[in-house]
DNA sequence: GCCAACGGTATCCTATAGATACTATGAAGT
DNA sequence: ACTTCATAGTATCTATAGGATACCGTTGGC
């Protein structure tokens, strides 16, 4: 679980193990295991998708969560922004190659999900049933 | 994108897309995406651990969410809790079937994350240096 | 002149995470 | 007997992030 590469940046440490807090891949795993970020991500999977459309299909986002989403997946270079001088204005947003390279791996982790998902509900029933059955008796 | 199965869970949309918040799947996704849940899930790779060890090798997390994120790990099926009846007490976390077959994906996501933090790293710098020079310029 | 469409901001409130201190138990040491 | 120690947490308070809601600026069409 050693982290990876030969970074110099300030403040991260490239040898560290990915469980240090400042090893860079563990910045980067946090990010992708970020709320909103990979839903956007594979929403924008197909092609540009403007900021309208993307409040419609991820839902239920709020605006400011969207732009702020956005910019921080704008700064690490898995989306572009491309603004057009239109009116009403026109902002599309699309994936860039680091991006794409992402939907692999988060359609694997989907995959997952999906195929999981009966197993985990079950698990949380019976846990819950376990708790309500215990502390009214006890 | 669409979800994916029978499910009967009251509140939850069995049939809903995985960009809607009902849909089990989501749910799901979004527990993976947990900030510390994925890292504890990996620490369990190699076999049980106690609380304590857990605490070492997570770092920076507080004893109070360690625990939610054990709690939450354990009602969701990906782990077990085991109370040794000692002094001082002893309690063991190990990884459930389901569990296990989670570190497959979380293995996939994490060598992305480790293959791609100096095009990320990168990224941000000149995210910021654009946006360092353009203001006070400007 | 007025309204609508779009891509956001601003403001406020709450929920979550984090820091820190504290608890219970009992065996071992002196 | 008393103190100390280790473990696995809880309790309490504060800081930060997320969420709800309202609003802004542009300008083409009516």
């Amino acid at each position: 679980m050693r982290c990876c590469l030969d970074t110099h940046l300030p403040g991260l440490r490239p040898g560290a193990d990915i469980m240090d807090p400042l090893c860079p891949s563990r910045v980067v795993f946090q990010r992708i295991g970020d709320k909103w970020a990979s839903l956007v991500v594979q929403v924008l999977a197909d092609g540009p998708v403007r900021f309208s459309e993307l409040r419609k299909h991820v839902h239920v986002i709020t605006p400011k969560v969207l732009t702020q989403t956005l910019r921080t997946l704008e700064r690490d270079g898995l989306i572009i922004r491309t603004v057009f001088a239109q009116v009403p204005p026109r902002v599309d947003y699309q994936l860039t190659g680091l991006g794409e390279s992402l939907l692999g791996p988060l359609a694997i982790l989907r995959d997952w999900a999906e195929s999981n998902v009966p197993s985990i509900l079950d698990a949380r029933d019976a846990y819950d049933d376990a708790r309500a059955g215990a502390l009214p008796e006890g």
